[in-house]
DNA sequence: TTTGCAAATGATAATCATTCTCATTAAATT
DNA sequence: AATTTAATGAGAATGATTATCATTTGCAAA
């Protein structure tokens, strides 16, 4: 993957329901990957879960939980929405999942991904762009080892305006 | 204030109601900066919505709306609870507060501090620490200009394990 | 100072995401 | 295959947040 003088490295293009352009890294998954993500919160493998976990991968990046259902019940209608919230606040409690919340909106959530990255928003279309900066995880390190503090993870949002809005605005 | 040679400056020592030790910033604020606030907004100025920032000022930071609502009534019985939230509201459209949320648990509100700081939790004891630093901040204006974006705020929440929960586990 | 009016307030109802309950079913281990 | 323990599904319960609406109030213009 390129990488620029800052050290960032950009994502790829995917296609998204929205018409915002968006930029998200892609990772492969595979259902191994999924079982071990289940076992390793002592969890047991069931069919449900694994058609979860297949939906949250392959539809849109940070879906809510009523989103996702629904995504879910097109391939098995007999998957309750209690089954859904409950293995998503599993996952989140794992960190198998991220969530997100804004506002008084619902949570979202996404498959952590493999390669750790942040997020910059427009704040006027909400077009998001992933990107992943090492420097500023140095500098984190540095923050975490200066109070005494073992970092076990971080949450960076960055807001903005996206150049497409700073133009047509 | 301070400095070491990270660049970040510590934050002064508060009393706090729990057990768990918490550095916080600390902030004057005035009763015309709270009327600056509420005018800034676009909103009126009125007893009630003066009481509101006092208390937000004068309490425990991080506080959920619940609260708020029964710091407020000790001062003014008459004051409904859905004048608080809609205020909260208000201030955390237009950045004057800074709305926290974690899990499923109810939004937390603190007044957004002159000086910008971010914050990193103990996972344990949930002990707060408040910093700065300009090295991060630089960083991640890289990272915007790298994609063309007009960086307005960000958020930049740190996990882990704080020096005293690592020793008594 | 008084008046007019848009905005603010307070009480309460409505909404809606999330969590809980419990009877039933299924995974995993022996 | 039997046993044990966790998972599931349906729906009810919870609880934070938001909306409604009649009444009151800030404040600017006269």
């Amino acid at each position: 993957m390129q990488k620029n003088k800052n050290g960032i490295e950009k994502g790829v293009l995917l296609p998204r329901p929205s018409s915002n352009e968006t930029q998200f890294f892609d990772e492969e998954w595979s259902d191994e990957d999924f079982k071990n993500i289940i076992r390793k919160l002592n969890l047991k493998v069931t069919p449900q879960r694994m058609i979860i976990l297949n939906c949250l991968h392959k539809n849109r990046k940070h879906i809510t939980a009523q989103e996702l259902f629904e995504k879910v019940q097109k391939l098995n209608e007999d998957i309750g929405f209690a089954t859904v919230y409950r293995f998503l606040k599993d996952l989140a409690l794992g960190h198998a999942v991220t969530e997100v919340r804004m506002g008084g909106m619902p949570a979202r959530y996404e498959l952590t991904p493999k390669k750790h990255h942040d997020h910059m928003t427009c704040t006027e279309c909400g077009r998001i762009v992933e990107f992943q900066n090492k420097s500023i995880e140095q500098h984190q390190e540095k923050v975490a080892e200066q109070f005494g503090f073992k970092l076990t993870h971080h949450v960076l949002e960055l807001y903005g305006i996206c150049p497409s809005c700073q133009t047509h605005e």
